[in-house]
DNA sequence: TATGAATGAGTTTTCATTCAT
DNA sequence: CATGAATGAAAACTCATTCAT
């Protein structure tokens, strides 16, 4: 009958260890080799697992995008007042004592460089990225009095405020002293509650 | 007596040769061979005037820099009203039909990631960083009443407001659907209007 | 389970393929492709279990330095005459009919050559140096009546005879009319002879 | 009528270059550029005045066995006596305080380590080799009474002696303290004397 | 599933040599 | 004579991928 297959979790493996090599060498330097040394496993494994490389990259990317997605909606989830959940929603990815690890912040700016040159990526990424923006949408429509949740307003607004995002991420990966990820949120909250006047 | 040099010359063009593939392949992809054939240049030439491949790199990050710097302090010297010297700011990197080559955004994410592993780049991005949120912070505080250039306000206002200018050039790299330049401009310039309250 | 390592053998065959090769060719014409070739492995192979080229060197001196100095133990413990055990210990070295190889001979050469700019091939090749020199101290001063290991008289003939020697390897490989290596070494033992006045 | 030609100094310029840079690097690793940089001039000049590498290194090694020749004949002209004159001979290569700069004796090992692969080289330094076999021969046979010049014992102490000498070169330049140059020279003629009996 | 040796194409870099000025 | 840019072949080294065990 042969061993119970434990594919599910060499790949989990691999795909951290992929993680962790990326936040330090980026993807290019991260060879399998180094992949495999860092999993604990042998190289040939890796390739009895995912056929090239690229698939490792794209299950980790895959897997960071379902993992925000997974915070943000249980986060959302857990109250239930307009303001309350966009708070949820901003903390879920910039606050500080955050599960999201350093390394996924390096790792999501190298992801970005990645995606110019890999449309597979880049795919994700993006997936990711309208995601978040409906969700925001969403949100910010629920407090702003009277806005339809696809008026300008409110698309524009949502839309500096992922980038907002996003930017604060980068920033807190190349330029740490400058925007340290803690207070990020509170000033992308404030800078929401300013602009719609609550 | 002896022949002419035209260091500085071959040398740009070689920077510029790299900014074009790197905007397309990523920094490792863009190989030697391919940087020279797009400089229409022989390989062995290209190290004669680097010498190595990091070197044309970090005269590429410079020269944006550089670029960047400059344009910001000739438009900001062009106007003399505070909101208008603040809205050249913003403009200058953001709005569209700007000098600013769409390869130079994609060029820019990439490097964002490369920073990543390599401390030199980290260092120019980093400086460039800081002398962007030197400007913001005064050219806000001009026009914020009552509030002095190192006040909490100013400076976490400024840092979020980069951060959205970083943020908006990855969106419109990665996700360009999402975060056309074209409003992003006008969406910061509104945000900081409707926060410090004009 | 798994493949069966063959490391120490392949690694074997490389060095002693740089041995062939570099007795013809000196170190910097043996390329990796031509070790490779002399040795039957595919180039890639090579630096599959040698990080640099360096470390090829560096196992190849090791190697002979192991193989003589295991080589002169041998034959000192072989007979238990002093005069015997120097003539040995000369013989080792410098006589006709040696397991020493040509190729060694000729190799050393290089490797001296090469040590002027490698520290790290200095260090091994002084280390059998030292360690020659040693042994023949303790063998002149057995057969030489009143004299103290570490007398001037000891250290400075001592000295001398591994110059002869190692000039004498020189000569041979590379002036071999003048220096055939058959007489060396009973020129170096009547030399002694003569001057202890034996 | 052009500028008068200084090209046999220029020559001279190229080849101490060579020498120093030699000293340091290895022939291999001492290019073209480096040895133009260390001579200041402009690398293209080194091919005017010479048509390849290996024409440097041959007026190297020429010049290095030309100015050895004519200071061993210059000593052995200012004594006349026999014992006098074997001692310069040694003295001339050996001695301490010497002109020989310590930058020739690790060129010479590596020159030795050349002429493995380059017959051109070769030939020159066996014929600085034989001169010196030569002349020590002659100088020997006039100390060691009833020997003729090629009697199997002055030929073989003759030969054992330039190795010694050689040897001593080598050890100087890769493990200068086992042999300084300064006691190889009396250590020689010590045991010259000793073996003739004098 | 797992191991680790093996492959070969591709990369950056070096450098003797040539050549336009 | 002199300069210094330009060339292109070859070098060491990397690495995703394959394969024998």
């Amino acid at each position: 009958m042969g061993r119970p297959s434990n594919t599910e979790q060499r790949k989990q493996e691999i795909v951290e260890a992929l993680l962790r090599v990326m936040s330090e060498c980026g993807y290019e330097k991260a060879s399998i080799q180094i992949i495999a040394k860092e999993a604990g496993l042998a190289p040939g494994l890796i390739h009895y697992h995912f056929k090239t490389k690229q698939e490792i990259l794209l299950a980790l990317v895959n897997w960071i995008a379902f993992s925000a997605t997974e915070r943000l909606e249980k986060m959302s989830e857990e109250v239930s007042d307009p303001w309350e959940k966009l708070g949820a929603f901003i903390n879920a990815r910039l606050a500080k004592g955050e599960t999201e690890l350093p390394q996924v912040v390096s790792a999501w700016v190298v992801i970005a460089g990645e995606s110019i040159r890999q449309p597979e990526i880049k795919e994700v990424y993006q997936g990711l990225i309208e995601k978040q923006l409906e969700m925001l949408k969403t949100l910010i429509a629920e407090v702003w009095q009277g806005k339809s949740i696809e008026s300008k307003e409110v698309v524009h607004l949502s839309a500096i405020i992922i980038a907002a995002m996003e930017g604060a991420f980068q920033l807190s990966a190349t330029a740490n002293e400058i925007m340290p990820k803690n207070y990020a949120a509170q000033s992308v909250l404030a800078l929401i509650k300013n602009h719609i006047g609550a």
